[in-house]
DNA sequence: AGCTTTTTGAGATTGTATTCGCAATAAGAA
DNA sequence: TTCTTATTGCGAATACAATCTCAAAAAGCT
């Protein structure tokens, strides 16, 4: 399995590792993520709604972004930090989630072009 | 249906409704949802990995928090924004989600009291 | 009250991501 | 190569939120 620059879905890791070994099964996908998960090495990035992706766990602090036009989710380093004073006052912050929404460079080419694929450009 | 002051889940709105409707089903719930949230007077809010609770869409633009020990969601207006920068450069943000994790203002009482229920307090 | 329409409860069913079971295959050791 | 152990494919099974079915109950109307 090698290193990829954005949190995978099973069935994205499928499709991927697939090219190397088309006869891949899913369940394999899974046993293998869960193998991995247990020891460590990587762990799942949820977005709302959405299946589990996974990222290699050494990977510091950062949050996700995802676009809407391909779907696929990327990393940010960037982290407004000091938002523990948003809460409702009385409540104490742990940790914080930040999500943004919008077009990946590849997707922001052209804001009209409805002829090209949603996912997986 | 009374106005609550926190996103539900089915099963809380089942769990509080049935107070005054011993009997009430889930099958009710989830169609009266389905309605009022066809008509646009709720929404759903989704966190990661869990099941979506539910809360007036005339709410405007706000967070949500979430405690670690007694699972509610709450609401916050505050909101740093400008998180349009954080993003990778060359991608554009069109929305954004920050979510909170800690403790509410109830749970934060005594940190060590495992005695008090994890869920509904 | 009698009739019609809408809503409900309760259980069965669905949809779908994930996991299991197990025989087959591959990889290692000797 | 032969034996042993670990991994895999593939179909079946699971888990579970959400939806459907339909007869019963409730609400409206006259």
């Amino acid at each position: 399995m090698t290193t990829a620059e954005r949190p995978l879905l099973a069935q994205e890791i499928l499709a991927l590792a697939s090219e190397a070994v088309p006869q891949l099964s899913i369940a394999t996908v899974y046993r293998n993520l869960k193998a991995l998960q247990d020891e460590g090495t990587i762990k799942p990035v949820v977005l709302p709604g959405q299946n589990p992706r996974y990222e290699l766990a050494s990977y510091g602090h950062h949050h996700h972004f995802q676009c809407r036009r391909c779907g696929r989710v990327f990393d940010f380093k960037a982290c407004p930090g000091n938002l523990e004073h948003l809460a409702p006052t009385g409540f104490t912050v742990e940790e914080h989630e930040i999500i943004l929404y919008g077009q990946c460079r590849d997707c922001v080419v052209t804001k009209a072009d409805h002829s090209r694929p949603l996912a997986g450009c």
